[in-house]
DNA sequence: CCGATGTGCTGAGGTTACCTCACGGTGTGG
DNA sequence: CCACACCGTGAGGTAACCTCAGCACATCGG
């Protein structure tokens, strides 16, 4: 059936996915965010202004757990919780000064690691790789 | 500098990773057995024999937290403790009957799983991609 | 305009999966 | 034979999730 060995390839997805992350954590550990923290500083910092069940969803987390993200971004000063003008029983966050320059700089960090990563592949392999992932992302 | 756009990469990457993850975990619903464990009984079932301590490093986890994961596994009667006649501190691991029998179970589920999702590349397509990825994991 | 019902956030408290530390039983080199 | 290293585990802690209840606010039918 299958001399190709697809199974191989659910491993090796993995496998660099593993590399990956690793790689992405150390990249992040000068900043003591979580990964969480991290992906929702990105979201407050492109949407400038997100209510806190709107970030549950952007995270697939339980709104009171987006709670606690918030929490811990707030107390490293990096986004602020303010009534929602529209709505008053809403919360929303926005990004501090401090808050959009770590994301500029964890945005950076990531984009360099994720750089060096694939730089051992030509040019031409990573348009292959990118092609072929996307026909699985669809 | 990288019009390529290598940026991409890492997401699509991330992407493809987390959708097999998910996908993995509803296939391995039916034995209710945590990723660390299906894991877990996978190399006690290969290795046919393992002490505490190697698993703890096949997981890369403490041994502190490789007994709680040898307590799941043997609460659910799939492997069983005994004393190492070599060597009378350590403590290995062996899968019971029924834990060679869910091993193969999960293990074909699995492989039809991992199958189902990169049907939809081209056998070329497959050969390819884990040509690029083996070389991101030398 | 007002009550019934629904929604947004959070306090309280639980679960899970990891961790470190300390300890008793066991091997081992000088 | 003894100091030392190493194995697994009890005790206890932490981080990140969860559910449930409650308060403040919104919305809608009458």
């Amino acid at each position: 059936m299958t001399d190709d060995a697809t199974g191989m390839l659910g491993d090796l997805v993995m496998r660099v996915a593993r590399t990956q992350r690793r790689r992405w954590r150390e990249a992040l550990a000068p900043w003591d965010l979580s990964p969480h923290q991290a992906r929702a500083l990105r979201v407050v910092s492109e949407r400038d202004g997100v209510r806190l069940s709107d970030l549950a969803q952007a995270l697939r987390i339980a709104p009171r757990s987006a709670t606690e993200v918030a929490d811990g971004l707030q107390e490293r000063g990096l986004v602020e919780r303010a009534a929602d003008p529209g709505d008053r029983r809403a919360v929303v966050l926005t990004p501090t000064a401090a808050g959009r320059r770590v994301q500029r700089e964890v945005d950076d960090a990531r984009a360099a690691d994720s750089h060096e990563l694939f730089a051992r592949l030509s040019a031409q392999d990573r348009a292959e790789l990118a092609r072929i992932l996307r026909t699985l992302t669809d």
